[in-house]
DNA sequence: CAGGAAACTGACCAAATGGTGATCATTAGG
DNA sequence: CCTAATGATCACCATTTGGTCAGTTTCCTG
């Protein structure tokens, strides 16, 4: 864990580095804002609100600008949370001093793991070519453009797209999508396959195998 | 209060233990280094630094891997004070060898204390655009402006809020919010969204997704 | 204890969605 | 080249769902 400390307080700098350096944390400390900027991108910044040349929000807005690192506030007095508040910086969580060491670095793991879970939680994309699928958040976008599916059209399109260029059998999308898998007389599934199809703007996106099932992927 | 003590002296352990009973606190005892790092997380630690399998330092070291519970140490002999600081493993305060109980209970209430009121002072912040969510303090603020929300409008909120962008299903909400995965006939859920979108101005922030649940987003 | 805010509920409505079968188009195989 | 089978398309209808609202209950505060 690399942590880029943002303080001006030199004694307030050296205990809090040796501090966390005992629990085993990379500390690089700079003083001012501009050095802040100008840093390289570490795990956690520690930004203090009182600095000398441009103030913390200043600071964390130009971090903001170019990363998303998470960013923790020190700030000395409680009055100053309503302005963090009210400027609603991109910060992810603040301490107010005096805070403990203990505290802090509760803290910043704390914030740490919600990233990455954060992070977990949202990779579940699926890309074909130009199709983009997030299963978790229930789009799909084809070259950039969003699509507007319904529940039905997006649940078909994952089950195609989790194996791209392999066919699948009628049976096993209406026991996947349907929960059901008796394919009777009806165009159940024909009718938002070609729904979908209209919507994918090229029908050769889903090519239909006779006999067999449907294959989806990229046209030529 | 729940008390893990770790103290190898059979005697000293068993004065202890009816001590603190004696002041209303539950105490676990354990002998070893060992049976510390192995037990559950109680409300705090009196860990003693001289044990006979390893000593005390390493144990706080390794609670504090895995927990961020209050410990207390105590020592023997005065010079030990010196090794504590230099090395500034996580321990939250120390009492020397020998003390008196009424001491004990002052620090362990002390050190209580501190830690709930540090943790008062100390939040985490949601931003998702120009809304911010401060979730210790439950306060949210959109644009600056802060938003008047009741409790079961905040806690739907922070519920979408954990998870911008994806889709939260109904279920989910309701276990989450209202403790109950059973989503009847009523409409609670939908008027409270109803409520809340209301006051974030733009209903657009709320997204429906047909079937399946909400979504949380700033409007383009 | 009274008043008011918050939470819950069920009815109602409008709109999105899904299912259906008739009909048309295409393909495979003889 | 013909036919049977399969897939595509379309319009129509029933159902589901979400949004709104008003009325009632519950909870909290003064």
């Amino acid at each position: 864990m690399e942590i880029l400390l943002v303080e001006d307080d030199a004694a307030i700098a050296s205990s809090l580095q040796a501090g966390l350096e005992s629990s085993g944390m990379v500390v690089h400390h700079v003083s001012t804002g501009a050095d802040a900027v100008a840093s390289p991108v570490y795990d956690i910044v520690l930004l203090d609100i009182g600095l000398p040349d441009f103030d913390g929000f200043e600071v964390c807005r130009r971090i903001r600008a170019k990363s998303d690192v998470p960013i923790i506030m020190l700030t000395a007095r409680n009055e100053e949370i309503d302005r963090i508040f009210g400027l609603e910086i991109g910060a992810d969580d603040y301490v107010t001093k005096p805070f403990g060491l203990r505290e802090l670095i509760a803290r910043i793991r704390a914030v740490t793991r919600r990233r990455t879970a954060n992070n977990n939680a949202v990779s579940s994309i699926i890309a074909i070519g130009r199709l983009s699928i997030d299963v978790a958040s229930r789009r799909a976008t084809l070259a950039g453009e969003s699509l507007d599916l319904t529940t039905k059209e997006f649940d078909l399109l994952v089950h195609l797209a989790e194996h791209p260029g392999v066919v699948h059998r009628r049976n096993d999308i209406m026991e996947s999508v349907w929960d059901t898998n008796w394919y009777g007389p009806t165009k159940t599934l024909d009718a938002h396959n070609a729904a979908l199809r209209k919507k994918l703007n090229d029908p050769r996106w889903i090519e239909a195998v006779r006999g067999v099932g449907f294959r989806l992927e990229e046209p030529a």
